[in-house]
DNA sequence: GTCGTTGCAAAGCCTTTGCAGGGAA
DNA sequence: TTCCCTGCAAAGGCTTTGCAACGAC
């Protein structure tokens, strides 16, 4: 099973605390501030090992790269301010997958991605 | 001024025979076929040159990477197939942009990726 | 004492770039 | 003849992996 390690603990309390998407570099060098060591190989490692227990979320943007959130959000789509490069995130789905449909395609699931600028930024 | 060579009229005809977003891998296999040499670093070069020309326009996809597909086909919105892998383009866009933006955040553009079974694996 | 975890370095993708030769105009 | 374009190989980002030492339990 897993194991509470310092690096482990460090990677999500950086989560807890900013509560938005966030990338690899991001966590790695916010972590860093607990855990001067920490590797960038381990943050990889820790990103994947939390994904795969349902802690995180991997987010693949258009224009950001991967960036990863807490999962159990339940639904909801991703704000990019091409300001400030931060990924927010926006709750509800005004989204209608049945009208957006081909005829005689099948639709298991959608993502949608709003690009501009955030509130903080004007 | 852009010169005229068989590399980049084989990687366009590609375009206009397959009409649908495509991967540099099956651009480059494909194009192969009538220019054998045809070098990978050659098709990177062309098609940034070819999105910089107005000709083709780059999609960063959440799962299938940077696809590229012929350009001035105004706003719509992908469809990707999780059965072969394909992108489909779907015309037109239901999309409320007012509706899911949040108070205080502009929004200049959006971007919808559905993914499902298309037609033809069905 | 186990065995999951870490740091470090090497290796793997995908994409870009330097360079010398080749080809379009 | 010019100079854009190509092939090849090397190099750049980002991410993964092999390995020996380390540390949680």
């Amino acid at each position: 099973m897993n194991r509470n390690t310092t690096q482990r603990n460090a990677i999500q309390e950086v989560f807890e605390r900013l509560d938005r998407p966030l990338g690899v570099e991001e966590i790695l060098s916010r972590a860093r501030k607990s855990v001067t060591s920490l590797n960038q190989a381990t943050v990889y490692r820790n990103l994947k090992l939390l994904v795969g227990s349902g802690w995180l979320r991997k987010i693949n943007t258009p224009e950001l790269g991967s960036l990863y959130e807490r999962a159990g959000k339940g639904h909801h789509h991703h704000f990019q301010c091409r300001s400030c490069d931060r990924l927010f995130e926006i709750s509800g789905c005004v989204f209608n997958e049945e009208k957006a449909t081909p005829p005689g395609f099948v639709t298991e699931d959608h993502e949608v991605f709003l690009f501009g600028v955030c509130s903080a930024c004007r």
